[in-house]
DNA sequence: TTGAAAGCGCTAACAC
DNA sequence: GTGTTAGCGCTTTCAA
């Protein structure tokens, strides 16, 4: 790879006029001119880790996400990766897997390489961010609080919840609610607006229908397994995200109870469903606006923002497959 | 952040001391423990951009793949991922959303930040890898050919398409084929099977029903729609790829004819199904192992291995929807 | 507008 | 085994 010294005495200029060129300083329009042929003819690109080295920072952002194999942050990936490559950074994609040590690793590896900023989909409600914080990178959450004072994008979870299971009250009476880990805030707030619609309609929550699992298919499967095993099981269902959904309607479709036989809401699209889509609720969640808000609100910083910390809450959208009443 | 001269001073060593420490060559027990405290202390990380300058090379690898929000390459993520990640290389992960500028720009960037390695699931047959190839950097092809040789995994394409196809053409008389564009080798290969398969049958492959489209959802779906508008429609349908059979499914299902009404085969996992595991057959192509294989190949060649260029073809499982004769 | 030169933090050759 | 030192390729004062 060619460097600024060869592309230097190739135009017959120095080194710094190069980098200048490079960088949008004045440079006289011979110079310039000559510096860019120089350059195309060598196939000169800039060593970024010379360049990160002496600037103390990359143009690049690192997006830390739980589970690379779940569309919604897979679709919030890309609404980040729209935002910043329009801007010039590239994004870095760390798969956490839900383990805090591995998301500790990777913000270590974030503040070792110098990159400009993180946004992080938490794995836990007390992230490893404070030394980021420190070197006075920004950090925006996405999805997950972080207990901290920074800027975040979050979706109205709790309001998610409500109107999911307000949809099936209206034609169900035993609304079960499968949810992710009671621990993770998402979750926690989505069975929360499962208990607020049934108080809102008069109703005692059952909690004996309230799961809480993972966040994934089998999490979905193994409740709603042990929910038709009750002696009197519920006749419709909430799924607290896309993957809770699929395995809820995996069990009832091998236990012939395909929706709308049984009544189904899902919290998040389903993703590649082959449903038609009359028989399952969708609040569907703006993934893909999470991830430009997001990088949009790091960018600003990036650029020096400073004003105080911000969270935008982000609502959801009810596909209803069940007509109101 | 701390340095290694702040580590040095602390720990009353030399920073060539506190280097060595760091990179596993001799230093007498006494220093390196005090090296180790005063780094702990300090909460000492070593900053990358340097080492990489200095090294010309960074533990970093970049797995470059057309589709991020397909399941297909995320599953083959997650094993590029697993096996660097034990290695103690990180994994930058791109979307080159299938288009070759894009592709082109990630591998710049890929030799710009000094990384070890790539591994490419190319947007088309003649990826722009060969300045990479010069720098001596090894890369690793996967999922599509690049008519370069370097080291490559790919899936046994048509021997997936005959597969799928010899299996509907047990039980139905017309069988159609969609695939991905013609222009991309795995699509084109799929394809072949499928003639191959009505040729094994002893009958010609009915080319009204080949369809090629794209690799997503919506290819699947528009496919699907013009088969079914056809004077005498097929009785069964290969799909070429997971989300084309997603799309095709949703079609069927619009059309009140979901699986097995029109028998349906997908070469590669269904994503998310909500279908009884009974109704579609899938010809599985171990996308997971896909990318291990490959990780495996590309750590080996950075570590020094010489050996001529190798191709592994994986091969697919059928998971049988319908009774075989 | 331009060039010379210092230095970002680290590693590796060399000297001891 | 350990320290001194040069230099990776770039950006950015400082002087001219």
């Amino acid at each position: 790879m060619a460097t600024i010294y060869d592309v230097a005495r190739l135009a017959g200029v120095s080194p710094a006029t190069v980098s200048r060129v490079f960088n949008g300083t004045s440079v006289s329009p011979q110079k310039t001119e000559a510096v860019r042929r120089a350059a195309a003819e060598l196939r000169f690109t800039p060593n970024r880790a010379a360049r990160t080295l002496r600037r103390q920072s990359s143009e690049v952002i690192a997006l830390i996400i739980p589970d690379i194999e779940n569309p919604y942050f897979t679709e919030m990936a890309r609404g980040v990766e729209d935002v910043a490559s329009t801007a010039g950074y590239s994004v870095v994609l760390c798969n956490s897997d839900s383990q805090t040590e591995k998301e500790s690793t990777y913000l270590r590896i974030a503040m070792a390489e110098n990159m400009s900023g993180v946004i992080l989909a938490a794995a836990s409600d007390d992230p490893d961010i404070d030394e980021v914080l420190a070197t006075g990178r920004p950090v925006v959450a996405v999805d997950r609080r972080t207990g901290r004072e920074i800027d975040g994008v979050m979706m109205a979870n709790r309001e998610a919840g409500r109107i999911a299971a307000a949809h099936m009250l209206q034609l169900h009476d035993r609304v079960a609610y499968i949810g992710g880990p009671e621990n993770i805030e998402t979750a926690a707030e989505r069975a929360q607006g499962w208990r607020q619609a049934h108080r809102d309609a008069g109703r005692a929550a059952p909690d004996e229908l309230l799961r809480f699992s993972t966040f994934r298919v089998d999490g979905g499967r193994a409740a709603m397994e042990e929910l038709l095993r009750l002696p009197e099981p519920p006749d419709a269902v909430v799924a607290g995200n896309n993957l809770i959904g699929v395995g809820a309607i995996q069990v009832l479709t091998e236990h012939g109870l395909t929706p709308p036989r049984l009544g189904v809401a899902v919290i998040g699209s389903l993703p590649f469903t082959t449903l038609s889509p009359s028989v399952v609720s969708v609040v569907r969640l703006p993934a893909r606006e999470m991830g430009v808000t997001a990088a949009r609100m790091l960018l600003a910083r990036i650029d020096g923002d400073r004003q105080q910390a911000r969270t935008v809450v982000l609502g959801g959208e009810l596909l209803s497959a069940e007509p109101a009443p």
